[in-house]
DNA sequence: CGGCATGATGTAAACGTTTACATCCTTGCC
DNA sequence: GGCAAGGATGTAAACGTTTACATCATGCCG
């Protein structure tokens, strides 16, 4: 059985609130008692049990993160961003995807709270009604690439929108005209707003051009797919927009296959910049996103919505997005950028 | 403030036991009281303590995960399978990373040890002293990837080395006599035995050979920088085996680059099969690991051993790998795969 | 020298559960 | 009708901390 503050307390021939007081930094203690007290702490090995702590406390030290799946490179970065600050802030992590139904997501919300000190939250499934019916309202709360009408909640996300519009941008500043777009999952916030922004500066900078939309749902699978379907389309267009760097390498090799020459008979652009896409031929331009800097800043809003909770104001903050000209979109001269 | 156990006794009419009763499923109680619990409960959103349940059960319905660095999806498959296992057996997942240090790592360990009831743990800094100091021996664990000699912990790996070995021969069978390696990171379990594995075939099957071993540490980067270097070695290689998908693809880019035609100049083989290793051209021949599905057998090994802490044995496992036959290596009549 | 402020230390209550044990009620049997 | 048995329910202790408050020693000042 472990040692318990009674027993260094014994050990060091002080009562327990001295051992509280000398393990927890307290001022009020004698330089003597706190060395007994270390002393007998080491020498049982003593732990603290976190579960007593917390019951008074109402601390837990963990920071809950609820993800949808887990599939693919974009959540291990996330997580890392969250780890590196969680530990930085001496809390810890407990994570949980809730894939399946709303009522699915419902449920992990209400398995969780009870054990955290704030939840960071990123679900498709996650709405006004949803959060309020599965969380205490005195939970603080981050939001992740997840929209809730109302300013009720903190919230940050990726700028999905205002990179997908710089990304057209540049394609049309490279004279392409015929832009077709390969778009994410449906009910997708990232997918959403990206294909918004192609809309948007298609609407205002070719309104002449109808909109070219292929189904994805972000796997290189279906960006496979859409490269061989393209065909269909009749005429090749200029470019082509994936909504993720997977489903354009998907659409690159799809286009290899094909004998279609990137960017000569088409150019190709993504969205991500996932380490692999400055190794494919051509280099992919792309959108990078800085999926760890968002897990990173999102638990450390966290972090200061919990030790301030009345002074933390909420907020609705977007992460920019930098444009990455590499090779497959043709005209290079707007900026390259192969680090 | 939230509703305790009280509060719902009180609303219910009855006493806090059966309340605690009712709501944990005992059998001893009435079919009306437990309505009426229930009732109470939902009427005032009770939530209970998990600190406190955790004070007396000594249980916290919570496993820990440490992990080395959470870079690329290997991480995320490895936390979505335990995440998976861990829903299903109503448990919760602690997760760190441990970058840095045998030091950190087991401060990390310390950290999580009392918050837990079990601790799954894959670090390159864990050995039997590491693991003895800072863990307590009655804490139930399971190592990944993660070799202790001495018997002493449950441990469950990749059969890296068999993967290995069976890639080796398919490349000999091929009819390949240079076969060159590009290696993992020192210190890195998986590559050590993937080495190994390179190894111990050329020594049996073609003793003659001498093996040719290119620096890397498992990013596409250093696998592309392999590719550039394969030059300098003096005549090409018949084949190339990358100790994982990312090196393997780097290089690929780079032969590209030069011009050397895959399968037909040289072959070409990874490890992992990432999904994206079926969409580059040419397909690319590798070994699956069922990555996802070792953190679910690992959590699974876990749950047991903290159900029946005496009944459950210790072992010592490996998971099997597939190899998966593409395009990359020339003859693909030994078995295609390209599911 | 006495009283008082100051600061270290000890005592004990409180946190919200679970559960052993006591109590009470019901039921069936003699 | 009384009694035993057994099942439902209540009472209270226990879990291991933190911390408000009490106590005690010390030194300073009047």
């Amino acid at each position: 059985m472990d040692a318990t503050i009674k027993d260094v307390a014994k050990v060091a021939g002080v009562s327990v609130a001295s051992v509280s007081r000398a393990l927890n930094g307290h001022e009020n203690v004698t330089g003597t008692t706190r060395q007994r007290v270390l002393a007998a702490a080491t020498q049982l090995r003593y732990m603290p049990n976190n579960a007593a702590r917390s019951l008074i406390t109402r601390r837990t030290q963990t920071i809950g993160a609820v993800l949808p799946d887990l599939h693919g490179e974009f959540f291990s970065e996330l997580i890392r961003g969250m780890d590196a600050a969680a530990r930085a802030h001496g809390l810890h992590l407990l994570v949980s995807s809730s894939p399946g139904s709303a009522a699915e997501a419902g449920e992990v919300l209400r398995a969780m709270c009870g054990r955290v000190d704030g939840l960071l939250i990123m679900s498709p499934h996650a709405d006004a009604d949803m959060l309020a019916d599965n969380l205490p309202a005195s939970l603080p709360t981050v939001l992740m690439n997840t929209r809730v009408p109302g300013g009720h909640y903190r919230s940050l996300s990726i700028d999905n929108y205002g990179g997908a519009c710089a990304m057209v941008q540049h394609l049309v500043n490279c004279g392409h005209r015929r832009i077709a777009f390969i778009a994410g999952p449906a009910n997708n916030f990232d997918a959403d707003e990206r294909l918004r922004g192609y809309r948007n500066v298609l609407q205002h900078r070719l309104p002449t051009q109808v909109e070219t939309i292929l189904a994805g749902d972000f796997s290189e699978e279906s960006g496979y797919r859409a490269g061989l379907r393209l065909r269909e389309l009749g005429d090749l267009p200029d470019a082509i927009f994936a909504a993720n760097d997977m489903m354009a390498l998907g659409c690159l090799f799809a286009l290899n296959e094909q004998g279609i020459k990137v960017p000569d008979d088409v150019a190709l652009a993504g969205f991500d910049d996932i380490p692999i896409a400055r190794f494919v031929s051509p280099p992919l331009t792309t959108v990078r996103v800085r999926i760890a800097d968002m897990g990173t800043q999102a638990l450390e809003r966290l972090a200061d919505a919990i030790e301030r909770p009345n002074g933390s104001p909420r907020f609705s903050l977007e992460l920019a997005c930098s444009l990455v000209v590499r090779q497959s979109c043709g005209d290079t001269t707007a900026r390259a950028d192969t680090s």
